[in-house]
DNA sequence: TTCCTCAGTTAACAAATGATTAAAAAGGGG
DNA sequence: CCCCTTTTTAATCATTTGTTAACTGAGGAA
């Protein structure tokens, strides 16, 4: 899963410059040559990281910075400034307004894609652990959400715990037993073919229509998350 | 950049005591010996955290507690309370004027640390920005207004405090145990059921007809702000 | 192969759990 | 003392859960 690069940018020669060693290294890349279509695209496409030129036409460079820093939906995405001149005090004003590293032209790919990579670094693990994948499974514990090819799916309480536990050590087969245990808790007492129920109904609601079910049934030994 | 903690006290020689370990722990420490001067410096200085002794000439630490407390530019300062006695009923009433914690004399300074980091470590995100977006609501923290499509929407100050809270993590979700924690404080106990009957009040005070709601009921689990 | 048995599947339902709501009671400040 | 906000309470509403019982199908024995 690469991740996408937004260049905020009016020089044509520089764009296509760094669109060319961006892709090459791997990275999805779109870009805008005017401020406020810039800004319209990254609250719609929100990049992983945003290259925004200090000067741009209708909305400079700045701007935009302030205003995705004030929204808490994109005041994680990672910004840096372009700008022509080396100067200290545009460095202070640019770290000022959010910009999380500054470079200046001409600069360095090298160096250039030495930062980019400390910085996506840096804001990826904030949501590493808490989401889980597997395969095209993906849940999410923090905002208590399952996803399946990308497409969100409902669960109640019961089979969220369930498929948590699955997602845990995949293709791993447990009993009723273990189930009961680890989904219910130690000392709760119910029929072991609750389990069976409540494998029913997270079947029901992660399946799709002609695809491989994900869950085996282990006869005479219990249930497994496959892929 | 090291917080700022002021101590109300007037024994000397607790003063020094404290402020040689504080400046240890790598804190600016600043202080006064009398209630009315204390009152006057802090609301000059802002400190980050107050110790404040439960007895003070001119003007007693509970006084000055309340006093803070009912100015919306200082009730954030967490307050700890420092008394001579253990007894649970200053305890109790320590808290009732609005002090976060309370410490008798004599104290482990260790303890003290610990309880000093935590509630710095609590009210630090705070200061972050002043005024935070969030799709199209927008709370200000200086003046306390919130607007939703930058219509101007007026909350009680325990629904402000919760959508403060709930707008620093978007898309999380909380139980009703954390949210009191956070919303309403450690050390104040109220039913559960209390953050359900702000939640309602919130999401009608925000919501708009005919529109996705912005609060999510995760069931079993809490409540979560959505886009 | 056929049949039998046993384990797993499925649907329906009742009970329990949890959320919403309105209204009354309790505080607190001016 | 009055007004406003907060908290509690309790009734109601909605969803989830566990149970039961009938059904299905795999696999072993004859």
């Amino acid at each position: 899963m690469s991740a996408h690069v937004f260049i905020a940018e009016d020089e044509a020669s520089i764009v296509s410059l760094l669109k060319y060693n961006l892709e090459k290294e791997g990275y999805k890349v779109s870009h805008s040559e005017n401020g406020e279509d810039a800004l319209k695209q990254i609250k719609f496409k929100q990049p992983d990281l945003i290259l925004m030129d200090w000067m741009l036409p209708e909305l400079s460079g700045v701007e935009i910075c302030k205003n995705l820093k004030k929204d808490n939906k994109f005041n994680d995405i990672p910004v840096i400034m372009l700008t022509a001149k080396g100067e200290e005090e545009d460095k202070l004003k640019a770290f000022d307004t959010g910009a999380d590293d500054y470079v200046t032209k001409p600069f360095s790919q090298k160096e250039l894609n030495a930062r980019i990579k400390s910085l996506l670094r840096r804001s990826k693990p904030q949501s590493s652990s808490d989401i889980v994948e597997f395969t095209d499974l993906k849940i999410d514990r923090i905002t208590k959400r399952v996803y399946r090819k990308d497409k969100e799916i409902t669960l109640g309480p019961t089979e969220f715990k369930l498929l948590d536990f699955f997602i845990k050590n995949p293709k791993r087969v447990y009993s009723r037993e273990q189930l009961l245990n680890n989904v219910w808790g130690e000392n709760i007492y119910v029929e072991s073919r609750t389990v069976d129920v409540h494998i029913r109904r997270l079947r029901q609601a992660i399946n799709i229509q002609n695809t491989k079910p994900l869950i085996r049934t282990v006869r005479s030994a219990g249930y497994s998350l496959e892929s």
